[in-house]
DNA sequence: ATGATAGTGAACGATTGCGTTTACTAACTA
DNA sequence: TAGTTAGTAAACGCAATCGTTCACTATCAT
């Protein structure tokens, strides 16, 4: 694998497509990159990286295989490109749900649902299942992705806690350790069994009474704790 | 993969191996499979299934590769013999601590330490990993590790927590959800970080500290939720 | 000693899949 | 129309690895 978790090398800043618009030539077709992403996506989180062949994907997506190497040069690239589109849709998803509501249970009960609902999703059981093979490999990736996905969702868990407790609305020695006790109740048994591939995805039912469930006993226990 | 999750083709019930000792010619070296199965535990962990060679392994274990192949005659066959020895070593680690104590807080713990001792071992997380991945393509195998590993598991907490409700020890509504939730409550964020290879992991102390914490705050919860 | 099984080392055929090259066509600019 | 880039299809060289076979040696029971 390779040891970058840098962008495919012809991409070009936003800014930067307007300079550079069309030298000449023929132009990209831009449905290409998403087929290329989306199909490398299923077969990537489906089969594992290793056994995922390129010329199966480029089959998928409806292109050729050259096509994939001109634009990603290599199969790690592309995979980490498919990670990357990932996890920047799961920090869209964390600055959307901004937890507002009136009280403290249904702005949790909010960010919770929305969160589950990602993490439940089996697009994302399944990278995490393939990421961490591949981060036990890679030390140097692990880091850099948990900063963004897992890390980042408990500061943003953490830090709703603790604008919370200082409006006095719930008493908290660590609003760390808090976000890391809610997330838990919430994700719970369930989550092994989606990794374990033993129940079926849930639906929003499931998810809003789960994190109902757990939402109440974080609380439960937060009162408790003073 | 193999369909199957049975025992080697050549591996006897230990009863009859008295009865068909050595009909003639040169004995099996017993040594031999354990190297084979330790060997092939520490790639097939370290690097998946389909990225391990055969004859790593058998370089790895100072076999031969042919020795390999007429012992367990598959790769996969190879693989689930790996699992089953780990799946019944953890069969073994929860019947041998029976969770016995003073008070119900002693005991839990007690049980937390040697449950976490043993999932948190880096053995058990790379399995885990790479079992995902595998049952994920064959889901017929996932009930099946699923009952004698995380169910049992669970299951056998429950029955603590049960004959502790009985007993007027703590107040329960359900032992299940009272297992899972102690489980999600002593595993915590560290499990997805060990899983990640964020975090090394942990030694006795650690382990010690994250399951007296939990035990604590399930033990609130409880008095809250009668 | 004889026959049988276990084990080794080396080579083999077959397959798979990466990444490249070649020759060609398609789309766009100047 | 000429020049340039994007894309396709097919074939190639190359390396890895599976599972097998062969010839040979080692170790046991009778």
């Amino acid at each position: 694998m390779s040891e970058k978790f840098s962008p495919p090398v012809d991409e070009q800043p936003p800014e930067a497509a307007a300079k550079t618009p069309h030298p000449g030539g023929r132009p990209r077709d831009p449905e290409k990159h998403q087929a290329i992403l989306q199909a490398a996506r299923k077969i990537f989180f489906t089969k594992g990286v290793a056994a995922s062949a390129i010329e199966e994907i480029a089959q998928h997506a409806g292109v050729s295989k050259v096509t994939i190497y001109n634009r990603f040069g290599d199969k790690p690239t592309l995979f980490e490109a498919v990670v990357k589109e990932q996890t920047d849709s799961m920090s869209e998803m964390l600055i959307g749900k901004k937890a507002e509501g009136a009280d403290l249970k249904t702005r949790l009960n909010g960010f919770g649902e929305a969160l589950l609902a990602f993490l439940f999703h089996p697009d994302h059981v399944s990278m995490e299942r393939i990421l961490a093979q591949d981060l036990a490999e890679h030390p140097g990736l692990a880091d850099r992705f948990f900063a963004v996905g897992p890390g980042q969702c408990r500061d943003r868990l953490s830090h709703v806690l603790s604008e919370a407790a200082q409006r006095g609305e719930l008493t908290l020695d660590d609003p760390r350790d808090g976000a890391e006790d809610l997330l838990s109740l919430w994700k719970g048994f369930a989550d092994l069994e989606f990794r374990l591939s033993v129940r079926s995805p849930p639906d929003k039912a499931e998810i809003a009474e789960r994190v109902a469930l757990g939402t109440e006993k974080f609380l439960r226990l937060c009162e408790k704790a003073d």
